[in-house]
DNA sequence: TTGATTAGTGTATCACGTACACAGTACGTG
DNA sequence: CACGTACTGTGTACGTGATACACTAATCAA
């Protein structure tokens, strides 16, 4: 957008026009202006809501002082999310956590759903960046693996909004950025990069499903013990079902040692996708 | 709980009480009862749930006859899903199709969330059986995983819904049938093959997420170029950000030969992990 | 036949998101 | 320094959706 703000076809205040504006650089490949020149034809108020996410709305105003600010709005709305749930998250509730009406909010978002952008992004925090990596990817990427587990574990409610659908913000950008500067080590090309970064993040998404839940079911009061019971209880409903031979003997069979924790068991399967992406990484270097 | 019904505190219908029952089968480690005994601990609600996902409720009924059945509600639901979105799903939408009011629907399901658990449960649908494995483990996981991918991204509503919570329904139960039938092919212990199935499914709803999304964007109407713009635009924000610099580069490095297609990704990064599950395989049976 | 049981209806209520019009405030300009 | 303009927060009203409750009608058991 630096420069030719002829697109700008939205109702909305002249204000979003010069608010993003990054600084120029070097062409190369794929420039950020390329990309943006692609966004005519993206729905606009998806823009709308990505806009709101990234730009820092500060600018001088005119009228009477700004009670509070959008970072007030969403700081309240995540302490709701995490003391009682995302249900919980009501424009009413949060408007009154801070002290004003609910149609005060719609001051800064247009609608509940850019709030629940803004509080996705927030929620997800920063990841950890005590990772600074030297030549030990694995560990760098497990480091990371575990990180954005626990972020997920410690805030169940994030799970609960499309993660991967648009907009992403600066947060989901930054997790991203420390999982590709530890698989950078592996010196796979762009590409392959890429497609790591997915396997890893799908994993990682996918496999804390079960501990998200039993996360969330703490958050409500659940106790661990009613929550592995309810589990148990769908679960053992193979044995003795024709329908689930093969299930209902893993159930039967007897336990060799205690079981695995989930973080335990997490960590197990890391190791194989590691392994999996080593081998990888050795034959491509190989070459 | 066959032969005990001691425990029923709840509010409900004695209905509940006599419907589960399942055939009593030989005890090995564990049994069904085992598992349902610890049930007392379950919060009644979900345990309520959970009995209306697995019960047929078609008892010798006294009053007058039935206009429909709880399959139909859950037929006309996930049809309303499939068509219009999980959004569309309003007890008076379902209702209406079938040509009744909307209360007519607390006849057959408590509230909207066991409904909708059923309706998740409906529409994961079963896995193509077709499987049928023979030696081939990496083969028929691969066969699985795609199957189960497909499933999500047909109806891109489901991953909107808690996939891993309580209260889980046959299907669900049939899908890790399916997997672990191919898993068991490795020959790894009971303990093992828990933790590949959860690398498995992990990996694959998590790597789903973007495909899903994409098929969501386009059950909306959004064109395909819509939704990959606004991706792109969420990503091109790193170019030239100073917060992303590796990621930056990626973006901006000069691809090398066309970029893959999603289900090529998904496919890649399958391989990735099921080299690495092998390699698990291998050491183990070497020993 | 009669009474118990159950199916579906109609109406009412409450919670929430949000549109709209109004009132008060602070800055820039004359 | 007064005033208009741009903006902030409020109050009220509405539509939608879930669901409680009381009522009517149908069917079977005795």
């Amino acid at each position: 957008m630096a420069g030719k703000k002829k697109p700008q076809p939205r109702t909305h205040k002249a204000r979003s026009a010069s608010a993003v504006s990054p600084p120029p650089i070097a062409k190369r490949v794929l420039t950020h202006d390329d990309i943006l020149s692609a966004a005519a034809s993206i729905d606009p108020d998806l823009r709308r809501r990505s806009e709101l996410l990234w730009d820092d709305r500060s600018q001088p105003t005119r009228g009477p002082k700004a009670g509070f600010t959008p970072d007030d709005v969403v700081q309240a709305a995540v302490g709701i999310a995490d003391a009682a749930g995302l249900a919980a998250v009501t424009m009413h509730a949060v408007a009154a956590t801070l002290g004003f009406t609910t149609m005060a909010l719609y001051r800064y978002f247009p609608n509940k759903e850019t709030l629940l952008d803004a509080i996705v992004d927030a929620g997800m925090g920063r990841p950890p960046q005590a990772i600074e990596p030297r030549g030990a990817w694995r560990e760098d990427v497990a480091h990371w693996a575990r990180a954005k587990r626990a972020m997920l574990c410690a805030r169940p409610w994030l799970a609960e909004l499309p993660f991967v659908a648009s907009p992403h913000g600066p947060n989901w950008l930054c997790w991203l950025e420390a999982l590709l500067d530890a698989l950078a080590q592996t010196g796979l090309r762009a590409a392959d990069l890429g497609e790591m970064l997915s396997v890893i993040d799908g994993y990682t998404r996918g496999a804390s499903d079960t501990a998200i839940s039993l996360a969330r079911a703490r958050a409500r009061g659940t106790s661990d013990e009613a929550w592995a019971a309810a589990v148990g209880a769908d679960l053992g409903r193979a044995i003795g079902d024709q329908r689930f031979p093969t299930f209902s003997a893993l159930l039967t069979s007897p336990s060799t040692g205690q079981p695995r924790t989930a973080d335990a068991s997490f960590d197990f399967g890391l190791t194989r996708v590691l392994d999996g992406i080593a081998l990888y990484v050795e034959a491509v270097n190989a070459k």
